[in-house]
DNA sequence: TTAACATATCAATATATCTTGATATGTTAA
DNA sequence: TTAACATATCAAGATATATTGATATGTTAA
């Protein structure tokens, strides 16, 4: 139970959901590019990664300075039955701004 | 965006998805049944109730005093998907209290 | 109509979550 | 080592959600 709520509190934030949504677009990106990409402060967005890490969704991959998260693999079907749905919203994307 | 919210949010509560799950395997339970069966108070059961058919999980029929509830169909794939990942976590779910 | 019951909703409080700004950690390059 | 950078974490305030007890709505049976 406290891992299923966990999995879903972790999509249950607007925020989180865009990222989500466009870490799965991009196969990878690092903390920096989504605080460009979508103009939020650096805290915000490593707090909201961390939570969607935590939910199972993400990996974290430390290479030098940067950490780079992708959609965690193998993904199980229920939190890839997420990412459909999430796709399925045709939400707006940002461009993916690579200035770190 | 806000109806998948709404949906992730109606179930991103303990009280709420053991609920769901007892309506899954009870087809079809009244207010106080769960009232009794999980021993919550009445304003808290009937909220929650609201909250899960707000997400679109459920469905209400009121015949006489007693509103029916029941999972709603036809369901979707994703809100199915959720249904049988709290199916497969096995929660013990209390008996069916048929008392009012 | 009245009493009893089932359910819904409201107001108040308690609890959890989000955001921000500041600070800490850790890496790289000079 | 030091400076610059990327990321993580913390503390405080703002916002959202949950619970409880009281009250409102609506149905049934006497």
């Amino acid at each position: 139970m406290d891992i299923f709520l966990q999995t879903v509190g972790s999509i249950n934030d607007e925020s989180r959901v865009v990222i989500l949504n466009f870490i799965n677009e991009h196969k990878e990106v690092c903390v920096c590019d989504i605080e460009n990409s979508f103009e939020m402060t650096q805290s915000r967005v490593s707090r909201h990664l961390k939570i969607l890490k935590d939910g199972g969704f993400l990996r974290v991959e430390r290479r030098g300075k940067w950490a780079h998260y992708s959609i965690r693999e193998p993904l199980d079907l229920f939190r890839q039955s997420v990412l459909k749905e999430i796709k399925s919203l045709n939400l707006e994307t940002p461009k993916l701004q690579k200035t770190c």
